[in-house]
Order: C-alpha cells, then sequence, then structure tokens
DNA sequence: CAGAAAAAGTAAATCGATTTATTCATGTGA
DNA sequence: TCACATGAATAAATCGATTTACTTTTTCTG
C-alpha cells in the first residue's frame, strides 16, 4: 500500500521509444528549444501523456553547471517577518521556475555557515542570505569564500561585496524619531533584544542621528542587550518604574517585534498607561499588534517586495554578470495606531493619533 | 568575483585518485561501510581533507531508490505554528541525516496536489503533508495514487490509510468545555474562522460532546464561516452587541489563532469587559497572546513533539514497512491567563482564575 | 602448507537527464 | 550537377556518485 504501483516511473528514453525518436529530441521538446519539427514536437507531447512522465529535476540538473535551484537561509522560521518573506521567496523563484531550498539557521552562525556550504553542495544557482548578524557574519564569509552567487537580505547594510535588499532602516527610524518629536516627545527610550543584528544597530543610528538635529535635541536613552528575553524584563521593568511620573522619557521606540512584546508587557504589568504616561512605537508589524491594548504602532516592512527584489535581483546575476553590486533600499511604512500619542506631561503640538497607513518617502 | 575560486569541485575520482584507491572504496568510507582497512580508510580522509572534498548530495542520490530527502508541506509558513513545526521537523530529520524540503501550499488545495506530485519528483524517501482540509483532501489523493510513503499531520483525523499525527483536539476542546463549566459559564460561542480544517471541525465536536453531558446541558451556539476574515468582523459584532448584557453567551471559545485576534479586537472595540463581561478562550497559544488585554487563556499544541513523532514515524515505514498504519494522538496543554474568568452575571463555583500550566491528561 | 572461505578492493554498469559531436537530409547558388 | 550551407535528428559522452559482479588478498582450517 505505501509502495509504488506501477513499478517504476517512465524515463526520457521510455518517452523517447513511444514517440519514435531519440531521447535528446525529447530533452529538447521538454525545454523548448525551438529547433524540432512540429510533427516531432506533438508525438513527443503525446508519449508524455501517455506514459504521465514527468522529469527527474535532480537528474536534470546533474549535468548542468547550476541547477534550477534557490537556496534561502534565514535565522528563523517562526516569525510573521521571515514566515512571509520565506513564502513570498518561494513564490516568486516559482514564477521564474526555480525550486527553493529553505533553511532556518536558527539564530546560529555557525549554522549558518553550515548551512550555506551546504547550499554550494546541492550547486544551487544562487544563494539568498538573510543574515543572523551582518554582511560580515560567517554566512557571508562562506558564501564568498566558496565564490558562490549569492544576494543578502535584512539584516545588513550597503555596500559589501554582495548585492543587498534591507529596509530602509535608517530613514523609516529617523521618521519615527520626527513624529514623536512632533508629537511632542522630548525625551525617548530605544529598546532592542539584540545588539548583533545590523538592522537594530541602524535603526539606533537612524533614530539618534535625526534626534540630535531637533532644537533642543533630544534625549535619546538606549538600552540595549543581548540576554535572553526573559532575563530583559528586570532591566526594562527598572526602568520603566523610574520613568513613571519622573522627569524621563515619555516614548519608548522598540526596535524589534519581540523587544516590542517585551515592553508592551511590562508596561501593563506595571499599570503603566499607554500612551498618556507612555507612548509606544515598535519596528516590524505583526498582525497581533492590531488588537492589543493599546493598539501598537508599528514600522512596517515592505517584506513582500524585498522577496521579490531578492530574487530578481539573484536571477540577473545567476543568468548574466552585472559589472556592479546593486544595493536595494526598500521604504517603509509607518502605522499610526492607539499607542502612538501626545505626552500627558508636556504640551502637545503633533497629529492626532489616528488609524492609517501613510508612506513617508 | 562572483565566480569559483578554484574553477571545479573536487570529485570522488579526485579522492580516489589522491588516496590511491578506487571510488568504489571511497564511496565505502564516506558512508561508514565496515569493510574498509583502517589504514585505506585514513588515506581517504586525509585526501578529503585536503582536497576539500564535499559530497554532492544530488548525484549521491541518483542511483539510489530513494533519496536521504524527506518533503514537508504546510498549509502556510507565516503562522507560529507551521513556522515552529518546519522548524522542528527540519531539526528532527537533520538529527536522522535527512535533508528536508519545505513548500507551502498557501492554503490551496490545487497547489498542495502539485507539490505533492513534486516531491514525489524529488524522489524524496517521504512526505510529511500537513493538508489544507483533511485525510480526504487533494494532497492526500496524490500522495495515494502515486503511492508515496507520507505521514499526514494536524488537519486529519485517525483512521485512513497514512500514519497520523495529531494534536487531541477532541479532548483538548472537551477539557476546555469543562473548565468553562467548571467556572460557571453555562452558555458559550464557538468561534471558527474555517470548516474546511479537519481540526477546526474536532474540535467543534469535542465541545459539544462534552457539553451535552453537563446537568443541565451547556448551550452552545457556533458561528462558523469561511469567508475572507474582514468579511466575518460584522457577524461577530452583530452577536456580541446581541449578548451584551442579555440573556446569551457568558464565554467565547475561538477555534483557532486567526480567529481569536478577530474576537479579541471585536471586543475591545465593543468595550466589552473581558472576562467579567465575556470570557475568552483560545486554540493554539501564540507568544503575542501573553501581551494583549487582557492576555487570551488557550490551549497550546505539542509543537515540536508532533514533529518529531511525525519524522520519526516517516522513517519508520521508510526504513522498514510497518504492519499497521499508526495514530498519533498527541495531549494539548491549558494555559489559563486572564481572559479566563467566571461570569459576572451568574454565580460562579470554578477555579479562581490563575497563570499556570497543567497538562490535562 | 595447500586449499577453502572470508575480507577487501576494483572496474564497469548504472541512475536519468543534458550536451556534444556527428550524421543525414534538404535546399541554394554557381 | 556539384559543392556548400542549413536544419533536424541522433548516438554517445557526460555529470558524480552508488552498486554490482568480479578479482585479488588475507585469514583460517585441517
Amino acid at each position: 500500500m505505501a509502495n509504488g504501483p506501477s513499478s517504476s516511473r517512465a524515463t526520457i528514453h521510455d518517452v523517447a521509444a513511444r514517440a519514435g525518436v531519440s531521447a535528446a529530441t525529447v530533452s529538447k521538446v521538454l525545454r523548448g528549444v525551438e529547433s524540432v519539427k512540429p510533427d516531432n514536437v506533438e508525438r513527443v507531447r503525446q508519449a508524455v501523456a501517455d506514459l504521465n512522465y514527468r522529469l527527474d529535476p535532480l537528474a536534470a540538473g546533474l549535468r548542468q553547471e547550476r541547477r534550477r535551484i534557490i537556496g534561502a537561509v534565514v535565522p528563523d522560521l517562526e516569525s510573521e517577518f521571515f514566515g512571509a518573506f520565506a513564502t513570498a521567496l518561494e513564490q516568486a523563484a516559482e514564477d521564474a521556475g526555480y525550486n527553493v531550498i529553505i533553511a532556518s539557521s536558527r539564530e546560529s552562525e555557525e549554522r549558518e555557515a553550515d548551512l550555506v556550504a551546504r547550499m554550494d553542495d546541492w550547486r544551487v544557482a544562487g544563494t539568498v542570505l538573510a543574515p543572523v548578524r551582518s554582511e560580515r557574519g560567517a554566512g557571508a564569509e562562506t558564501l564568498a569564500g566558496l565564490g558562490m552567487t549569492a544576494v543578502l537580505v535584512d539584516r545588513v547594510s550597503a555596500g559589501g561585496a554582495f548585492d543587498t535588499v534591507t529596509a530602509d532602516n535608517f530613514e523609516a527610524s529617523a521618521h519615527v524619531a520626527e513624529r514623536l518629536w512632533a508629537a511632542g516627545h522630548r525625551h525617548v527610550l530605544l529598546h532592542g533584544a539584540t545588539t548583533i543584528s545590523k538592522s537594530v544597530r541602524t535603526r539606533v543610528e537612524g533614530f539618534t542621528d535625526r534626534a540630535r538635529t531637533f532644537e533642543p535635541a533630544m534625549i535619546v536613552d538606549t538600552l540595549l542587550s543581548d540576554d535572553a528575553l526573559d532575563e530583559q524584563r528586570p532591566a526594562i521593568r527598572a526602568y520603566l518604574e523610574k520613568a513613571r511620573g519622573a522627569r524621563t522619557a515619555t516614548a519608548v521606540f522598540s526596535l524589534s517585534q519581540h523587544s516590542t512584546l517585551l515592553v508592551l508587557s511590562e508596561m501593563r504589568r506595571l499599570g503603566i498607561a499607554c500612551p498618556q504616561d507612555m507612548a509606544l512605537v515598535g519596528f516590524d508589524d505583526a498582525e497581533w499588534m492590531q488588537t492589543t491594548w493599546p493598539s501598537v504602532s508599528a514600522v512596517a516592512q515592505p517584506v513582500r517586495t524585498m522577496a521579490r527584489k531578492a530574487v530578481s535581483a539573484l536571477l540577473a546575476r545567476v543568468e548574466g554578470t552585472p559589472e556592479f553590486t546593486a544595493q536595494h533600499l526598500e521604504p517603509c511604512t509607518f502605522i499610526i495606531r492607539e499607542s502612538f500619542g501626545e505626552p500627558a506631561r508636556q504640551g502637545a503640538q503633533g497629529d492626532p493619533p489616528a488609524r492609517r497607513r501613510r508612506p513617508h518617502t
């Protein structure tokens, strides 16, 4: 019951025999090569249908230098962001006639390097790597060492040896600074749940950079840690407790989804009213953020666009060799929800909270 | 810059030449076959290291009947549940020395069948299918038609032609009914965002089945729909509005994560106090449920266990042929959070709300 | 120590496609 | 009509491993 019904599958030779042509001709028809007489094309088609023939993509790839496979390595598959990214990547690659092999490095650089090498073993045509750390991490190093064709995505900064696709973390964060300033916030806490991620670092830079341009300069506290999530709670709690009613931050900009979850839960635990006592804006939107209380204002990244661009940049390199590396910076969207409000303690002067999306570039 | 450094990779013949043995011997060493003299093993090892040789898994698999690949088809990759499932699956398979190819059917049965056939093209050793619908869906049909080795997971019921691994949806839902009853709820609404999923149907059955055993029988309303998520809001709103203060349900049991999100957001929009006016329990736990207000009580599924069992059941079938199909039912965990409370309108008699996990079997 | 049995090693076939080099018609121009 | 280009088809080589069938070497046994 678990074994094949008609023993073994038909091969290209079976098809050739039935169509009365050679295997080479069948191969041509299968790959849509022009130089086959219409008559023969038709007979091959018929034989394929009769025998229920399906090409073995692995055998097909063996002879070719590069196989029609794209490798994808992402830091995790459990987050909405990379889940959506992987889905979009799969779709884009299939549209181009490629298969995708998705693997999760589980936030381990060592595993990342191993997976990249494994992709090379599979002789993939190209690899999309969303590194754990940055374009200098173990995975990228392996890519370079093996001379692989690749595109780096998400936690990278422009300018390296590879094509890159990233959300415009810098500008989006700067925009958040502006919006908070306009809403009357003069003192903001930046919280990040990791420091190794290049994106998180860029977000800090974008925010502080813009914060410095205000008159008077916005005060920016930062609370960055690489500890396990639960171990970060005390520090957040301590900060928020100190902040209560005192002359400190009136808003938090959380630099990742996990960070947002952490900050929000500690606010609720301490009974801090959001946004009255403390506003909250998160980087990276998630479905649940619409439903929390308060609903969370967040920067949404253009995941699908990024995935599409990654594939097209990769294929451009696979199918030809562009002279220069391309660096794609995709604009984000700022979503205003309840947690984005004016500070109660100081005069307000910004936009009133509202529910809408607006691109900011 | 994008091309290989040392032209082409070493093949098994290069290794053989350098070690002064035949390719067959190298192959034996690589696969850990015993009958090779220690001396030769050592020389092969050395040659492999010297040449930086890595085996091509595709070429290796070509000659074999079944390749060391496991195919996995899941309905989506964007949800926490299947993301975690895919991750755990990958881990378990790799521990057994198999590669995994993950693909998302994007909740389409047509695509599901196509992906299954594609897995067969890849000559996978076995396939783990988490169907869109059930064990009778298009994917399972294709699996059977092609005589593939497979294990069905999640949205299936026991008893079909394939091995299955599922959460014990029936018992877990019955347990929720019991807990709600014990807490004083006499009238509950079941909300599901889809009807085609076998799991959701089983959850309804488990709940209503147990609800009938109470004295007097618990009143169970159901609101099931296959509409797009946003189109379901009006119906929920209408129900909740009617329920307000009136003699209707005092609790909602939402049958999926999406459903929970939907119900919770409509409750908040209408200003319904949870759990005082209306308690909420969801099936399928998510990280964000800790952070909402109120935090959401939920049934947590043992994802990792399910993934591990799926792989071991599959490999048992790949590497031998068990006589009977095995049906695994994994117990769930009921997590009590704020949204699980006693009804305000009637006398209470159950457990006080508390934060803890307890297995229920 | 011869001879048989067991162990170790290898040349060659194989897997299922693609690609190359070659053959075989057919058409064209001088 | 011959030489030559062109178009279509194919036999055979190839990709990089595994597996088979056979040979050689080693180890026992009487």
